[in-house]
DNA sequence: CGATTTGTTCTAATATTTGGAACGGCTTTC
DNA sequence: GAAAGCCGTTCCAAATATTAGAACAAATCG
């Protein structure tokens, strides 16, 4: 399974290092950053390299000090700005579409995402919340995992044997929650019937009592890019109400796929 | 003026290569992406050198392949993950004041907008809009230059006279709108007005027909770190609509100040 | 107050990046 | 239809930049 992620023939290693400690930063969930000499014990660069690393991650904005005296490092608004022009590259891009998410999400009262493929995850570019309490709490720029998902399971769909075995040979797998389905075997068969129906649900295999329902947009080559998803809880979603949003997700969907020049 | 950016004592060169290249590609608009050979005549780089970096960012997500059989690159959602992730590990992080900000934007169903200081000028960190047709279009993650916003000039206040001296001397000014402030000495004169005020005032600096009224947000330390604007169409934004707006705002900024543990 | 641990700086040894040249595929041009 | 040009990719040896480790002062901890 080459195509599993890209690795690169000719590495960049300095480069790679830099990455390293920028995907060590991004974890950090607290407002205090994280010190030179924890990043490199780490990732187990030597102090020196991750001092001059950071340093010049520094003059671009990427990173920044915790705080006027600190030490420490935090991501800095530099990033933010340059993942923020990544959308605009992208014919995807969920800003140009959320009249129709709006729409959708009034109309059920629900949260509606829209996700792309990225690396062998979803990334959510785009979400429409309603205004009520309990609702699902994904984030916009978030990854999720393929295999628990609704969107997930959409990109799932084109993969081959060969590369779905491959996924579940490489991938981290953890049950989420009640019915997350964990073996290639269960899998394959659910991606049958999703290829079957046109459509994927998640029924509670991510967040125990959410359930979520998505469909495919596909481009001129047949391959599915993206997906939007309607997604609340189960008690909400009943059947009759699922096949409502069956109806108006495939109206939009279809909507998207021929503007990326896909023949239904 | 040391600190007008920072400037690494010991640059990690090749890092800074690809980070180049990453501002590069975030200039291009268009959905084609930038071919290699684009990118190693404009930024002096030899080809070879160029495709190992593109090479490696993209094992990282950071750029993408502008289409299946394509050979140009395109910011990849990595990069847009990552950047994501900036705001969650800033207390000022928008996200987290979303509510009271869409309150001021309902209120006077104008633009509201949250920026934070970075690198000599302003990101925009939250936006939210009204349903009216017309309207300011600023986006998030967006940066605006210091001199022409109403929120820049909050940020200005805080510089010492050197700084801003030498802040004038090292930015290339843009006369953007009729009344945009281009001169040093014309500039000292407004920030003396806006600290006795407490609050900026762009009138048609940075759009034509546009005017934005700004409040600081202040840390402990008194420093202004962030800000919130409204702004709309001048026809719009009467003088008593402003004296309302800085009544409301007032009191959200002031809140926010305290809870950064600023003592008015 | 001593003992760690921190960030920072320096240096020499090393391993890396570098740019140029070469190749094949593709498009443009004559 | 041939040739010239440009593209991305690969390879290599020369040269440069990175590296690890030690040394230092400052801060933190017990």
């Amino acid at each position: 399974m080459e195509s599993f992620e890209h690795i690169p023939k000719y590495p960049v290693q300095t480069l790679a290092k830099a990455l390293d400690i920028l995907h060590y930063l991004k974890e950090n969930t607290s407002t205090e950053g994280v010190s030179i000499s924890e990043i490199s014990r780490a990732l187990s660069i030597g102090k020196s390299g991750v001092h001059r690393t950071l340093d010049t991650l520094m003059a671009y904005g990427f990173v920044e000090k915790a705080g006027a005296n600190s030490t420490s490092y935090l991501l800095g608004w530099g990033l933010f700005d340059a993942g923020n022009a990544v959308p605009k590259q992208h014919t995807l891009n969920g800003a140009n579409y959320i009249p129709q998410l709006e729409k959708l999400c009034n109309r059920f009262s629900e949260t509606v995402n829209m996700g792309v493929f990225n690396n062998y995850e979803t990334v959510i570019i785009c979400k429409i919340e309603p205004n009520i309490k309990l609702r699902t709490n994904t984030q916009v720029g978030e990854r999720e995992p393929l295999y628990a998902t609704a969107l997930g399971k959409l990109f799932l769909c084109d993969f081959t044997t060969e590369e779905l075995q491959g996924y579940f040979e490489n991938i981290e797998i953890s049950p989420f929650a009640a019915n997350t389905i964990t073996t290639y075997e269960k899998m394959k068969a659910e991606l049958a019937k999703i290829r079957h129906q046109g459509y994927a649900l998640d029924n509670e295999e991510y967040f125990d009592g959410m359930i979520c329902f998505a469909m495919p947009i596909k481009d001129f080559t047949g391959k599915t890019v993206s997906g939007i998803s309607v997604s609340g809880p189960s008690r909400r979603m009943t059947a009759e109400k699922l096949e409502n949003i069956k109806e108006s997700l495939s109206t939009v969907c279809a909507q998207l796929s021929s503007f990326l020049g896909y023949n239904a």
